[in-house]
DNA sequence: CAAAACCTTACGGTTATCCTCAACTACCAT
DNA sequence: ATGGTAGTTGAGGATAACCGTAAGGTTTTG
């Protein structure tokens, strides 16, 4: 079993109960760090006494606060550990339910296993790092199968940037100019239009502003 | 200190780190429940065996699964507990900043503590259950100077009706036939707007989507 | 009781959005 | 090159929302 892991989560208590699981795994040397930050000058101190992680396990989001950090997501965290220390083994563990992103984490990144939080968070991932111990790879099951099917919609970037504009009061017209300054694009007002059609099919929404009740419950922006 | 306690919190890690904290202030009594029906059953049964508990720290939101469930949020459970054992001592314990909500729970509901989850959420419940043992209030500091000041327009029912209609998609003309089908007054397309704007006005709102955006953060819907 | 204040309702003009059609571009495969 | 597909952009008319005004009603108040 591993000997060595490093824990990134910003929540104490979610630090806490994953540290007690792992303790009850037989796993003793544990670090935990609360910002991205101080995760990676974690490894990269590890790396230089010659005693580095054999399993990250890390959240995607964390709440800002006065600290200012250079890596302010997991993604950035798990882009720069990987470069520093490509064959470190990673597990995600996150509410994340947004499939682009854990596509590309798993893709991009070569995560080795994502687990969602949730009530069985915990067991899911006692599972995974059996599994990522013995090379497999691991996914909650929830998101295991919306991401074998394509058919899921892909919302981007660019129509969560569109829906949080909506959601800031700004007009069709005033995010037309928004996007232009900014060079998002397409910037038209036909675009945005046709775009945000788009959205209220897929969410089966009667109108922009049911559209953004929606994906404000569903977490989305 | 308090010698029986009830954790109630969906998801299995934050459980788990809770747990840990409080065996580590000499609290070793201790139950726990993933669902709000469970936990109103075990405090019912508790109540039966003359072992009533002495505190409850319990979640506000918690993910639905196939299990229905007749209390589906930590507020119906609260008020459920509180009917049936007044004197117990209640502590939310949850990610909400809604202050409307927190609001209503605190006075509604005679909760003896907020606290929020976050960076340092152990550590202020902690400190929130001494307080609360030793009959004082807490509430987490990024929520208390919030809450100080009141807000002094008075939504009344309508208003939120007006809100919720919104958010469920229906067009004016619609929310008109709805309020006269259901003998809701005002109910003309003109008092709707009317209306409408002073909501907007009150809240700062762009246009329509915005406000929906916007009370739907404070939770007021 | 009547004036004042407030609310509801109706109407018309303005603005924003919704919706369809059509032209244009970029990219891919035959 | 040719044709197919998908995305962007533009223009128009239809619909809904927005805004001010004014008439008629109810409640409050002197």
């Amino acid at each position: 079993m591993f000997k060595r892991v490093l824990i990134v989560e910003d929540m104490d208590d979610i630090n806490k109960g994953v540290r007690t699981e792992l303790e009850g795994l037989g796993i003793n040397d544990i670090d935990q760090a609360q910002y991205c930050d101080d995760a990676f000058l974690k490894v990269r101190k590890a790396i230089k006494d010659k005693k580095p992680y054999e399993l990250l396990i890390s959240d995607l989001s964390f709440k800002k606060d006065n600290r200012t950090q250079k890596y302010s997501s997991g993604e950035a965290l798990i882009e720069a550990i990987k470069n520093k220390q490509p064959e470190i083994k990673i597990i995600a563990y996150s509410i994340e339910d947004r499939f682009q992103r854990i596509r590309t984490l798993i893709n991009k990144f070569g995560v080795n296993a994502y687990v969602c939080k949730g009530r069985r968070g915990l067991k899911d991932l006692t599972y995974a790092i059996n599994e990522v111990y013995h090379n497999k790879q691991f996914l909650s099951p929830q998101i295991a199968n919306a991401l074998r099917k394509k058919t899921s919609f892909e919302i981007e970037e660019y129509h969560i940037e569109l829906l949080k504009q909506l959601s800031n009061g700004l007009s069709q017209e005033e995010i037309r100019s928004y996007f232009n300054k900014n060079n998002i694009a397409p910037s038209s007002l036909s675009s945005i239009e046709k775009h945000l059609n788009k959205l209220k099919i897929q969410f089966k929404a009667n109108n922009t502003t049911h559209l953004v009740a929606i994906v404000k419950d569903l977490g989305l922006i």
